[in-house]
DNA sequence: TCATTTAAAGAAATCGTTTGCTGTTTATTA
DNA sequence: TAATAAACAGCAAACGATTTCTTTAAATGA
């Protein structure tokens, strides 16, 4: 493989003009089309290592997520390659798979690689001791780093989300427009920041509308697995809900399956509203009606930004939410005041 | 940042006994243990760029896939990357987004980026010329590449991919079984390897029933994409199918649409069978009866492979090719011989 | 105890670039 | 045309590791 010395001894100039010419500093146009002929002939490529080395910068940004193979990340992931690329940055990916108590080491990994720049994807063990220490000590070297789709109070960082608060308010306010006043949600993780501000936005649509929060109408299924709604099922029809808030797609593509097994027409006789609006969400039946997250635009942001920060344009640290929006689709229905009524309108 | 010349000053040792203690190379104990602390004291961590441009490796693997926001590439590279990490390299992905053209382009770009090897799935673009040249480029200079899920014949190269020909073989069959006799099939991009291969399958499947092959039960969409489907589904319609392969869950799933709005009821007027079992098609009502591709495995395999390559235990270029599987699920029922007896069955 | 072998440490070269400094050529102005 | 400024080219020193070669120290054997 041709190197630099090989271009200039072919051109007969120095390796520096070789090397001025390949970062379009001025080069008498005589030499550089000298050198522009070597490089073509010789199949020259600059050894990006060896550039790496002295310009200290590697033109690559480390991205960590949670997991590849679901619905969710792809779209992230796809919108932080196109901006990155867009800025000239190559992107590493590193799926910590939902491990538990990897992510500080791998985050400690990819930064050793000398990566320029680190984006992590919802920060799983963000409130756990390890990982704030990993992320204080990037920090307080100035390491440009973004945390994207994970909010972190105690770490001065700069990051990007989506309105959780707004999301779970707009779903619960839509339900509670159709008439719907016995609402249940039904949380993934139960202390995750994300599950806390739907639950909050949740519980101020409930207020604002005057209806009292039921603490028999929350639950917690532990993760956002579709499986986990069918252990917690028959606690949540217990409590009589005419509606569900499932907090996340996957939540509210198990209520389905249940209701479907217990003889439950969605939405006749049981609203459903998800969160996320993945891509299956409009596969399902009925169509699901849900919050959408501005996935692609998350990945594209938490990228800009870590573009910016490398730049310097970007110095003081800053956070970004992005907006959620309503989709309504089949799976909601406004509740009727009584069965004779709905049973009329439904044959109309 | 601290270099190896700190941490030996620091250690009162040249900075050939730190890079030895580094590797594991022989030291004495006590200087070892001087070395250590050094280390440790000073936060060091080797610069992977140094080390690239001496070992002339970058323990970095470029991965090139069309899309990373469907059903489908996820599952593939977070198999890849598993294996890819188990084997002590960082996946560097790139996503073409179908862009046409680019392909060529950014193999180049990857390999000049000296990955120490390259993984392109799906090319699509495999039969251009552009693509062609810089494939065989890269093979003439014996650079670690594997294709992983689209066979090639003009250059030899590894790869990997799954067995086509019996997916379509077994999904045609399966509908045989059920005796459906007029089997209507949905082919995406026309003149795809793989499209090619499970027509084929077809094909012999319907002979070996002594089924003779009507032109007018194969339909092209030229894409995977469920739209696709709503513009030709009069034409396959017309022709008058009891069930229909779709080459993709995908076309499945715009199939199954289709069917709604014209008021079809797939099982009991139409059969269906997809092809992938991405996540979705086990979410579909009715559930999709599909050819599973192992996705995940597949990614595995390719990332061993390249990492045997350039290990140099696997010197010579061999294709594997991975089996398919059939996952009955509710979208595929036995053809009834008259239309009494299936509505008389569907009535208990 | 001394000569000889062996093991470990150090010096210096190397990988392929970029860049500051210095010297030379070209262009500009009076 | 000469004096001066500006533009360009080349040398050599980084960048931070690894590795070969040499030197030094320790271990072995007679």
């Amino acid at each position: 493989m041709a190197t630099i010395s090989d271009v200039a001894r072919k051109a007969q100039v120095s390796k520096s003009t070789v090397s001025r010419v390949l970062n379009g500093h001025s080069v008498r146009e005589e030499n550089r089309i000298k050198v522009m002929r070597a490089i073509k002939e010789l199949g020259y490529s600059p050894n990006a290592q060896a550039r790496s080395l002295t310009s200290g910068r590697t033109n690559v940004i480390g991205v960590m997520v949670p997991d590849m193979d679901g619905p969710f990340y792809g779209s992230i992931l796809e919108g932080c390659q196109q901006t990155l690329w867009f800025h000239g940055f190559y992107m590493l990916v590193r799926s910590t798979h939902h491990e538990k108590g990897s992510e500080p080491n791998l985050v400690k990994l990819l930064w050793e690689k000398r990566v320029d720049g680190l984006i992590i994807l919802t920060p799983r063990e963000i409130k756990e001791k390890p990982m704030q220490e990993v992320l204080k000590e990037l920090v307080s070297t100035n390491f440009p780093l973004v945390i994207a789709d994970g909010d972190i109070d105690n770490v001065n960082v700069s990051g990007v989300w989506v309105d959780n608060f707004l999301g779970g308010y707009k779903a619960t306010n839509h339900l509670l427009q159709l008439n719907h006043r016995r609402i249940a949600i039904i949380l993934g993780p139960e202390d995750a920041p994300e599950a806390i501000r739907r639950l909050n936005g949740y519980k101020r649509a409930l207020k604002e509308s005057g209806v009292p929060v039921d603490e028999n109408l929350i639950h917690v299924a532990g993760d956002y697995l579709a499986e986990s709604v069918f252990r917690i099922f028959p606690d949540i029809m217990a409590a009589g809900p005419t509606a569900i808030f499932a907090t996340s797609d996957e939540l509210a593509y198990g209520v389905l399956e249940a209701c479907k097994q217990h003889g439950i027409n969605v939405p006749n006789d049981l609203s459903l509203i998800g969160y996320d609006d993945v891509p299956f969400a409009k596969m399902l039946t009925p169509k699901l009606t849900t919050i959408a997250q501005p996935l692609t635009a998350l990945g594209q942001v938490a990228a800009g930004k870590i573009a910016r920060i490398i730049s310097g344009e970007e110095r003081e640290i800053a956070k970004i939410i992005l907006p959620t929006e309503l989709v309504v689709r089949e799976s909601t229905t406004s509740l009727k005041v009584s069965k004779e009524v709905a049973y009329s309108k439904t044959k109309v």
